[in-house]
Order: C-alpha cells, then sequence, then structure tokens
DNA sequence: ATTTTTCTTTGATCTGAATCAATTTTTAAA
DNA sequence: TTTAAAAATTGATTCAGATCAAAGAAAAAT
C-alpha cells in the first residue's frame, strides 16, 4: 500500500514517514466486477485511490442513460473534489474490473494537512487538472460530432498505448460508446464507417491505423466523413 | 479592491496584512463589452476576479460555434486552475458588458501561499466546487433533452433572484442559447411552446411562471413537452 | 464441446435540434 | 423622430444520432 501512495501525484513529496502515517489511516478494500463505490450523491467522509484495476465515474439519468465523466486507473485519486468542499460525491463510482481501492477519510486526511499544509499544493494541481479535463470533455461533448470524437479517441490511445498504428480498446465498445458520448449502436456503424473508408481496421478490440492523415483530418474537423468515398 | 479581495471566497480568511499584501501585487484593469480577456491556450501567468461587471468562459469550435462554460460575477475567480497546475487557460476568457478585474500574478500568489499556506485550503474548496458545477453541466448538455435544461434554469434563477415566480434573464438571449448548449432559434422555440402551454409568460427578458407545478415537472424529467396539449 | 449469456452488428424508422432563410421586433445611434 | 444596427422570432427543411427490433458473434459457464 505504501508504494501506491507513494506513487501518486497526490502524495509523491511525501517523505517516508508521512507516507506510512497515511498508511496507517488508510482502508484496503476489494471490489468486484461491476461493484458500486458510492453513488451520486452519497455523503463523502472521504476518498479514494486506485490501487489495482479500474474504476469509473459517471453520471445516469433518470431513464437510465449513462455518461462516463472518467475512468480511472492504477494511482488515480477519485472522489476527492467532494472532500475539500465538503459536499456529496458528485457522480456514481462503481469497479469496472476487479479492482482494489485504498481508501483514505476526511477526518484524518485533513489532520495530514494541518500538520503540513504544503501537500495541499499538490492536491490543488491535481484538482486543477481534472478542471482541465472536464473542459475538454465539455467541448468535446458539445461542440464536437462524434466521428471527430472517435478519431480523437483512437489517436490519443495511439499515443498513450505507444504502439505505432495500432490500439486495444481497454473497454468494451458498449462502455465505449458511453465515454464518447453516444449509444453502442451508433459507435458501431461509425467504426464502420471508419473501417470502410479504409482509415481503420477493427478486429475485435485491435483497431489497425490504415490512413493516419485522414483520422487526424477527422479528428481536427478539416475532414468530414460523409465528403469520403465509400463504397 | 481591498473590498473586493476580502470578499471572495478565496482570500476571505486573510487578515487585515494579507489583504493588503496581495493588494499591492493586484493590477486592476477595466474592460470594454465584448473584450477578450485571454484566449483559450494562452499561457496563464496569473489569475483573475471580477470587481465588477460579468465575464464569459467559454470554448469554441473550428467553425465558430461556442459553448459557454460559465459566467462569473463580482467576486468570483476565473482562470485560477491553469496557475495552479502551470499550464494553459482551458478555454476563453471574455467581458460581456464593461467589467473591471484584478489581475494577481502567479509568482507572488505563489509566495503568499509559501508563506501562508494554509490559504491552499481555501483555494481547494474552490476548485472543487468548480469541479462540481462542471460534473453537473456534463449532466445536463449529455443526459437532459433542451426543455427540460430550460426549465431548470428558470427555476434555479427564480431562486437565485429571490422574485416568486417571476425571473429577469440576466442574459440576451442568444447568450442564454450558448449557456443551455443549443442554439438562438431552437431556444425560442422552446420558450415559444413554454408560453403556449401557459407554463411561463416570456416579455422581453421578463418571465413570469405561470405553472411552476408542470415546468418544475418538466425540469425533473417526469413530465414532457410533447405531452403537454399545446393549441 | 455445448449451452447460455453477454456483446456487437445491422436494418428500419423516428426525432430533437440544427441549419438556412426571411421577417419582425427591439435597441441604439444619428 | 427617423434611421441604422442588433436581437429575436418564425417557417421550411435537413441531419446526426437515438430508438426499436432482430440477428449474429464472442465470451463465459456448465
Amino acid at each position: 500500500m505504501e508504494k501506491t501512495l507513494q506513487n501518486t501525484l497526490m502524495f509523491k513529496s511525501f517523505n517516508n514517514a508521512q507516507i506510512n502515517e497515511l498508511a496507517k489511516i488508510s482502508i484496503l478494500k476489494t471490489c468486484d466486477p461491476n461493484q458500486m463505490i458510492f453513488f451520486d450523491n452519497d455523503t463523502a467522509n472521504g476518498f479514494y485511490l486506485v490501487k489495482k484495476g479500474k474504476v469509473k465515474i459517471f453520471k445516469m439519468s433518470e431513464d437510465g442513460k449513462e455518461q462516463i465523466l472518467h475512468i480511472f486507473g492504477k494511482g488515480e485519486p477519485f472522489g476527492e473534489a467532494a472532500v475539500f468542499s465538503n459536499t456529496s460525491f458528485p457522480a456514481n463510482a462503481q469497479a469496472v474490473v476487479k479492482s482494489e481501492i485504498i481508501y483514505i477519510p476526511q477526518k484524518e486526511l485533513l489532520e495530514i494537512f494541518k500538520k503540513d499544509p504544503s501537500t495541499a499544493m499538490n492536491v490543488l494541481a491535481v484538482l486543477s487538472l481534472r478542471l482541465k479535463e472536464f473542459t475538454k470533455l465539455i467541448e468535446n461533448l458539445t461542440l464536437k460530432e462524434l466521428p471527430e470524437r472517435l478519431a480523437l479517441y483512437i489517436l490519443n490511445q495511439e499515443k498513450v498505448q505507444g504502439k505505432k498504428n495500432r490500439v486495444i480498446l481497454e473497454f468494451s465498445k458498449g462502455q465505449l460508446s458511453k465515454i464518447l458520448g453516444t449509444t453502442q449502436e451508433t459507435l458501431s456503424r461509425t467504426l464502420g464507417k471508419f473501417s470502410k473508408a479504409k482509415i481503420i481496421n477493427v478486429d475485435k478490440r485491435e483497431i489497425i491505423i490504415l490512413n493516419k492523415e485522414l483520422l487526424s483530418d477527422i479528428s481536427s474537423g478539416v475532414e468530414n466523413l460523409k465528403n469520403i468515398d465509400i463504397e
């Protein structure tokens, strides 16, 4: 657990003594796939860190439609904003796969901050980055069409995964559709169009980029799927 | 200026000496209506506080479509996230009306925080709340339809403005449409439908709520505009 | 292996909202 | 005032993407 704590952006500046103290108040939890961690509007008495696995943060509408805000992996904190504004969780959290998470109770955490307030600056950085990501998400969802968002996603994943022209989808297409703010069917069709236009090749969860030029143009809105010959 | 600084959520815990010190490094700027304050992606060397007037934060697409993320008024800080994550501004900022803003340079601010790190906690609260608002915005834009969003907006404004069943729109309908994530035309039509259904009465910028029950049901998705007799 | 369950694709249709275009109304300026 | 400019409305049409429905493919369980 100490190692996980040390490797977070939030606590990276902690020395061994601090990490140990933090570890003492932290609680390790194991989550089955699809297990809910907290619900939208739950009172927040602490926050979490992903030690292993994947946790999705999402909003849900009355009629069951779901928008994923973020999927967090190893080392990433979630639910932290609620702790510092002393409010309830602003969304749902659910384990995507079997996961281990570290729970850090609010009360003890605030005492640590009181003792060593400079660490609050680390958290500021985390929250700022999160805010920036949300800004991007809003931009994507409201100002870009699906082919653009999908192209962006694929190109970004290629960069993150580091294999040239090759992306392995980290989630099911159903999950991905909810990240991209669309439905399974529409995502399937759009992937189909990309394939027909020989921009990518999709085989199960593997995507091979065949025409990065064009994919890139679509991602920036320069090129439009409907201008491209598909037959 | 000292008074404005003192009345912010960010610096409310500062004592007189601290406020004076802050005031010394702050720079007052006057903005004409529509004057740009910063652009998306500009390097951030400081952040701002609204002393007077209104400032909108927005994203813009290639083809000129605009999504407003927030409109800030008196006492509210903006552009602060970029300072703490040491990145560029994540969106554009523009004065809506003639405004006065206070600019606080990053370097000096960070020194203040170094001297008195507990004040960083205030900023944490501000960022957390902002994050929560964005979560709400994403939810509204992706999981709710326009009539729902509009009803929510009207009811929320009624609460904020404190006049029973009466709302004065604080922005032009063009601006409002961009807050609600739609177009002028569609907003006009939806307001028209609300009026025809005798839910509200619109006269220029004044809205009178005639049927709060129904407006409330629409805002929660319980009731749907198309189920309502309009003739 | 074979069954069951879950995920994905494909087709047909529908719909909320955007776009294009033209007025009309309101506000500001001369 | 009258005129000019900006904001808002209204109509006609288009369109991206959702929904409904069914079949097909993978993955998991027995």
